[in-house]
DNA sequence: TGCCGTATCAGCCAAAAGGCTGAGAGACCA
DNA sequence: TGGTCTCTCAGCCTTTTGGCTGATACGGCA
């Protein structure tokens, strides 16, 4: 049987070099190319579609990961994405599971999480470190229950469309303060601006 | 039987008067009291509480007539506010409708017509010009066939939470384009922000 | 032929929103 | 007692939005 082809995608050459050694000991897997960047790794996919696109999501210039996978999803290549990345913040991982990811592992992952990962991804397995797993299903069963009260309770005047300074007015604290929760509550929902936020927070439905 | 009670208010001097000698023919009717503005139309208001409010939209300075509205109707008066205005754009409409407004009229309508819109408004029956009545009804049958084609298409895709720049790479125009179409869309849609224009798009059902 | 609606674009300016950092107070829990 | 969470606020700076004015172009309709 074949080995499982490899692409990986990361910023840091020591990272690479490291991730490819540590994969290298398995003979089933085998890292046919890697990437520092967006850009490069779409090209990299494009000549030598790798089963498997292990990919970093803070990439130093240029594309970042999530943008990649977007990309990768759109030329409906048949690539399973592993997101390997330091950092499990919620924003993030909603993202990259939006995005179209197949897995995201935590760089202090063991060994064998991440052999496995592989091999489960070629099959449409979908795996996730186990604190990762745990914010994504408290996010999907109740997206709201990460918000803390005051935090929904600014998000559900958000969609009604009030400014800062009306949310401000209207709750009794200052335009710094609701800026502040803004903030918070974007990261929750994995988005970057209010009108992505109404828009998100209105159609998970119950919000209206 | 005791003659209805009308506080005018306009900014215009020679509207307040001409009004108020039209009105002083009607035996049934009495203007008790005017005001020039937003500010001052709230303090008659507390002081006379006349049985109708007949007020223009547009003030010179301060308050406008729509904040005045929203004032009076805070204060649970028992007043009906009629609108009485020159222009009768789609926003304007809306938002004075939406403000509690109980009549729209406009300054040319027949002397017929503005007195039994008063008479009517302290019955609790909401008149208003026929141009002004076909517009509100076409905007609440389908608001949609009041915007242009590439309206509904910018508006389709603003509620996905696109910003400005993202909105014009997606069509193919120029960010100037896209603001211009935007400050259409929120005069149709009688609100101000994009907020506001992302909750009342997806509320009105049938765009999500 | 001239006007109107639609779609396109520009430039200028003010207001709003967002990113980032840092910080203090009170609650709760180990 | 010390850490963590939540809520509060400030200042600074950049980007994004929105308001306003004015302009060009095309197609239909009177």
């Amino acid at each position: 049987m074949n080995p499982i082809t490899v692409l990986l995608v990361d910023d840091h050459l020591v990272v690479r070099s490291g991730l490819k050694a540590l994969l290298g000991t398995q003979p089933d897997i085998q890292v046919v190319a890697e990437a520092a960047s967006g850009e490069e790794a779409l090209v990299q996919t494009e000549q030598l579609s790798p089963a498997v696109v292990v990919m970093d999501l803070a990439m130093g210039a240029g594309m970042d990961g999530i943008e990649a996978i977007k990309q990768l999803r759109r030329r409906d290549s048949r690539q399973a994405v592993l997101v390997f990345t330091t950092y499990d913040s919620d924003a993030d991982i909603v993202r990259a599971v939006d995005a179209g990811a197949m897995g995201y592992l935590l760089k202090d992952a063991a060994p064998e999480e991440i052999f496995s990962a592989i091999r489960g991804a070629v099959q449409g397995k979908s795996v996730m470190s186990a604190p990762v797993a745990s914010r994504l299903f408290q996010q999907l069963r109740n997206p709201d229950e990460i918000l803390t009260p005051r935090e929904a309770e600014l998000l559900s005047l958000l969609i009604e469309g009030l400014s800062n300074r009306e949310l401000g007015r209207r709750l009794f604290i200052s335009e710094a303060t609701v800026k502040t929760h803004l903030a918070h509550i974007y990261a929750k929902l994995g988005v970057e601006t209010r009108a992505a936020a109404i828009a998100t927070a209105i159609r998970r439905e119950g919000m209206r």
